[in-house]
DNA sequence: ACTGCCATGTAACTAGTTACATGATTGG
DNA sequence: CCAATCATGTAACTAGTTACATGGCAGT
């Protein structure tokens, strides 16, 4: 289903740029050091960028005029600087959200992988990969539930994302211990 | 110009250069363009990487003494390059395989994000792109399902993946539709 | 005749990481 | 007093993409 294209006031811009951005449109004016802690709550669905990446992308958000920079003067070394989401900023990720395409999820998952590869592995050492991130994933939804509460009153979207990182990872522990399981029979081996 | 292979030089490569391996581990000898098509059959739960990505990689586990080349020559275009694991490639998969971190998958997310910041849409918008994925989803399950005949018999293990990719995007599906429904009962109140 | 697949590869670029470096402030 | 946090940033690197270029061969 084709979605019309509208002109280009900016060039296209990664992902990330608009996970930026979109942080930025929640409207209190934050330094790149916040900016990563909170992209750091986003973990569950979006791969945090580095802090070096952070501030390369308000750099160049800058430079499309979607961000605001006010600096503010500092006795220790480097100046403080404080980034707010313009108007124009505002319109891009507006557009972004309705107009880009509906693409997959970019996912590499390395204990699939692992799994995938499973003749030329040990199937006791593989199982023990599997639980391991069966735990793995059992912290995501108790961390996800921790969080909870600092979402309900006032944020219902993300509220709406947290509820799907715990389906998510509810479904990865299943899929886990389904795939230990089926080890075990296969190998007709006593666990 | 000979390769000179040293002991155990084994640098920590990326995941991808050992899903790369690990597909020449199933023994047979393969283009890199037959790689490729290979790992497009990853795509589930491992992104494909691009064509140059590929033998960029084969360059660097040649390199390193994992794989052997074998040059077919041609007329008239360029020649014919087959790859083969080696002993040395086989261990250093292995190594991998058994002492590698359990590590998080690398999860980017657009939809999920896109909802994130639902504040700034339109949320009958909103709904309808949550459903485009829905069944873009719907049709991963359909193309796994298609796949597994070709599984059975002989691949145990990718059959296993497929398993929990089948797993993943029925979860997935859920999500989203829950989503939708959650959206759908808030939009009846303004907001 | 034409389309699509086979099969290679390079150049230029973008995205993103790691490691380093600075120095004030806060809290146990 | 020490450790952690705040807050910046750069340099060097690695990972990965897009777009291009070549040309034969098989099937409809």
């Amino acid at each position: 289903m084709a979605r019309q294209q509208q002109e280009k006031p900016v060039p296209a811009l990664p992902t990330t740029a608009y996970a930026v951005l979109g942080l930025l449109s929640f409207g209190t004016e934050v330094t790149g050091y916040d900016l990563r802690k909170w992209a750091m709550n986003m973990r569950f669905f979006y791969w945090s960028p580095a802090q070096s990446q952070i501030y390369a992308e308000l750099r160049r958000l800058r430079q499309h005029g979607l961000v605001d920079e006010r600096t503010e003067p500092q006795r220790g070394r480097p100046d403080k600087h404080l980034y707010k989401i313009t108007d124009a900023g505002l319109a891009a990720l507006r557009e972004w959200l309705h107009y880009a395409e509906v693409g997959p999820p970019l996912l590499k998952h390395s204990v699939a992988l692992r799994l995938f590869f499973g003749h030329q592995a040990d199937p006791e050492r593989l199982r023990e990969v599997l639980r391991d991130y069966a735990a793995w994933a059992q912290k995501q939804v108790d961390e996800l539930t921790d969080l909870y509460p600092q979402l309900l009153p006032d944020l219902p979207y993300p509220l709406l994302v947290a509820r799907w990182g715990q389906s998510y990872f509810v479904a990865e522990i299943a899929a886990a211990n389904a795939a230990i399981a089926a080890l075990e029979k296969q190998s007709g081996t006593t666990h």
